[in-house]
DNA sequence: ACTTGTTTAAATGTCAGACATTTACTAGAC
DNA sequence: GTCTAGTAAATGTCTGACATTTAAACAAGT
């Protein structure tokens, strides 16, 4: 894989990196193989060694590539990527071609997961976190009917779940809120979004609410496995 | 909090990220602080500029610190860490006072996550996996007779809950492996571990072994929580 | 042949200094 | 008082030179 096939890119390291990462998770790569050298790709995009250091360092903290002097720069395999770093959700995010593996992998996740987290949510909810829970569907309603809101609707539902994460009151299964917006995002690039099926999906998120308003946690947890029912239906994982 | 109450330090700008993280992690800072410049990290410890930028990329990378050109360096609060990036569980591990809202923080997630990782693992085992979770049972088992070899028992504990969250066979519950083992270190140092109490936390852990073995994922569930209500009491969390 | 040691090239890592940019504060004009 | 310009101080960036590590090529000695 050569760097020809590349966008171009324009203004910071960060820009950079996430143009690299996002080749990267999309395959670009294989694992084990050598990464263009510092000053090619400084070359390629026009830009001092610095900038490339600077991207490149992000990408080895997220576990995509590895670095030894001497040798160069290597591809890591996927059970190395940091998944759950928010740099890295970050940009899956917007990625259309997330690898399939990724995705199933994350649906899975959430599918085991989310139950316990809704459940716990019920135990823990204060008034704040209902609140925002209540602001976040009534987003998704208002947004469910038209066909251009598409984007919108999705960051409602992506603050629905996220709400839902912080409601269990627990600093590690917030941080776990990074990954929902990826998948939330992959979502919407593989459903068809027809209105049944958004009205389905709101009862259910509506069921997960409910549950969590009258501290209902093992109702929670049933609703929360409805949604994600829902969900793996309109990712094409089941069906 | 000044940087002379910190330990000297040599070689790396790891060893140079680590020191100031573990100061961070034990409370040195509070939350909204201004951290010490560039170059006053860099007199103080003799370091160049670029080691502290180094250091400062990694901080700054985990949400421990946040920098703004011409403002400063702040420390961000508690709830924006990334507690699941490796580079925190490596800092955390070995820090003898870790605060005590983190420790019950990581044992409330692996009490609510653990049983259904064990569940799952139950499912989806292959014969390495039990092989893996058998070889650290075994270790646990030789290495819990003498009190000397408290520090290698610990490897084994942290290999077989690494193991079942390995078992899993899911991408984004491996990497949460990473969180045991502060977790579990941190039950070394506060832990009597006399014969009893171990004797009882084996039998506990050879139970989800077995479960897992049989392919019985509700008794892993169970057996899993066992394990856990057994390292609360160790942790000090009830009684 | 096989090993051992030396050299060479190439990659990342580090340093030092100058400069750019952003931010907060201050003094002054009106 | 309020706005503006200026100044100081912090992080960010660039550049070039040098250090260190690694792997491969090569040359000797046994």
């Amino acid at each position: 894989m050569t760097l020809d096939a590349l966008p171009p890119h324009q203004g910071g390291a960060e820009q950079l990196a996430r143009l690299l990462a996002q080749a990267l998770l999309a395959g670009h790569w294989q694992p084990g193989d050598v990464f263009p050298r510092e000053l090619d790709i400084g070359a390629h995009f026009d830009v001092s060694r610095n900038q490339v250091r600077n991207a490149l360092t992000s990408l080895t903290a997220t576990g995509l590539l590895e670095r030894t002097a001497g040798r160069g720069t290597l591809v890591r395999e996927i059970g190395d990527w940091h998944l759950l770093d928010p740099l890295m959700s970050e940009w899956m995010t917007g990625l259309v071609n997330l690898d399939p593996q990724l995705v199933r992998a994350i649906y899975a996740f959430r599918y085991s997961a989310e139950p316990v987290v809704a459940g716990l949510a019920a135990q823990e909810a204060q008034a704040e976190d209902i609140e925002r829970l209540e602001s976040a569907f009534t987003g998704m309603e208002k947004t469910a009917i038209c066909a251009e809101a598409r984007a919108e609707h999705a960051e409602y539902d992506v603050a629905f779940h996220d709400a839902t994460y912080r409601a269990s009151h627990n600093l590690v299964w917030r941080q776990m809120g990074h990954l929902l917006r990826p998948s939330i995002m992959a979502l919407i690039h593989r459903s068809q979004h027809r209105t049944d099926t958004l009205d389905d999906s709101l009862a259910r998120h509506r069921q997960v609410l409910d549950a969590i308003r009258n501290r209902d946690a093992s109702g929670a947890e049933r609703a929360a496995r409805e949604v994600l029912r829902r969900t793996a239906i309109d990712l094409g994982i089941v069906n």
